[in-house]
DNA sequence: ACTTTAATGACAGCCACTGCCAACAAACTG
DNA sequence: CAGTTTGTTGGCAGTGGCTGTCATTAAAGT
């Protein structure tokens, strides 16, 4: 079989992963803050798409459902610790790492950006329908963890210690995420919540990872 | 203030919480099984309903949605482990408890009931609006870890340990039930798979519990 | 220009879900 | 017993989320 290579295709091509990824990302902007301004009830999937200067018809192709609208905005944050997850040198313990090189705001994402996701994980507490969205998206990025678990620990994905570990890192990232949203709530992102919230996660990650073998400094 | 008593009420008495939840739960079985069938989408709440043998109407004030009608149904799952919660005696680890005292089989449940659950947790996998309510559900059961292990250790709910030490085993039931399910996909529940999902819990717990000044014995 | 392939928008329709009100049920009161 | 009160249920109409379908437009190659 000879790779004949990319064949010369015909007629309009499809629109590129970066161009859809930035599509989303402008609507999921748009609805988190009519989100924010108005519940999420009150929001109709017309308005979304006005504000995003899109058909409604677009919109449900670009989202399977209002709510998860704020996906885009909320990957971000989970991407930040993903990022340091997969920067994580072997030599130190999770907790370890994680004090010294997790930085939870992106360099990426604008400060408006940061506070919309905050805003979201607030919302989420009085609306139910964000927070299935929420707990839905924390779970599939669980399937990040597992791999660079795997890798690290040198076992399969399906092993269940993996799976146990990550589920276990995923649900405290939860409870340091709903944190760190509770107290940015009036006063903003200031820099002693933010060394706040990496000393809580780092404190938390080392007490549910101490179980394995070398207590911590390989998971 | 005198305490009167209860008042002589006057007009027609409110259901009782007990009817209340054992309509909720007969409208789960009818309607866990028609998405079993057909799926979920294809279940419509008219359809629903007229199983359950109530109007419309009423089936949406028993629940704020189709999916949620799951939920009576799999609570009972999660109360199998929260009763042995409750019963954790002071001198054991959690682990050794469970070794010894979990029954994932409630005796108040049928085993029809419990077919149907573990039906529903298979469901999940495939269904995203199930798996959103199975996650909605599993958060819930969160908070009643929480208060058991407050006051074990003697803390507030509040305390961040403590919070962090309950989402850990809620993340760790949640893969055993996930595994559990797996398993008794084609041949049913055996006594085997029982005992290995009652192994593999204890394990996976003392994975993630042995962060504890005593290393798990009260946590 | 003409063809091809893909994205978008417009329109119609289904169904989950809600508000509203009449009908009915179960208590107490005279 | 009729009459009153309080609560549940069912029917009906309406809203809005979401989908199937198709004509239209955009972006490529020949």
């Amino acid at each position: 079989m000879v790779d004949s290579g990319p064949v010369p295709r015909r007629g309009r091509p499809p629109v590129s992963d970066e161009q859809r990824r930035r599509q989303r990302l402008d609507i999921s902007r748009h609805a988190v803050r009519l989100f924010a301004e108005q519940g999420v009830a009150a929001t109709s999937g017309e308005q979304i798409a006005r504000a995003a200067g899109v058909s409604e018809r677009t919109l449900w192709r670009y989202f399977p459902g209002k709510e998860s609208c704020v996906e885009p905005l909320l990957t971000r944050m989970i991407d930040a610790f993903r990022a340091v997850l997969h920067a994580w040198p072997a030599e130190l313990s999770l907790a370890e790492h994680l004090r010294a090189a997790y930085q939870p705001v992106l360099d990426s994402s604008s400060a408006e950006d940061i506070d919309a996701v905050l805003a979201v994980v607030r919302m989420t507490h009085d609306e139910p329908a964000l927070r299935a969205a929420y707990l839905m998206l924390r779970e599939r990025a669980e399937e990040t963890f597992v791999e660079v678990l795997a890798e690290r620990l040198g076992s399969s994905p399906d092993a269940l210690d993996v799976r146990v570990q990550a589920a276990a890192i995923s649900a405290v990232l939860k409870v340091a995420a709903d944190d760190f949203a509770r107290e940015t709530a009036g006063r903003g992102i200031t820099p002693d919540v933010l060394t706040g919230h990496r000393e809580e996660l780092a404190h938390a990650l080392a007490l549910v990872t101490s179980g394995l073998p070398d207590g911590g400094t390989s998971a």
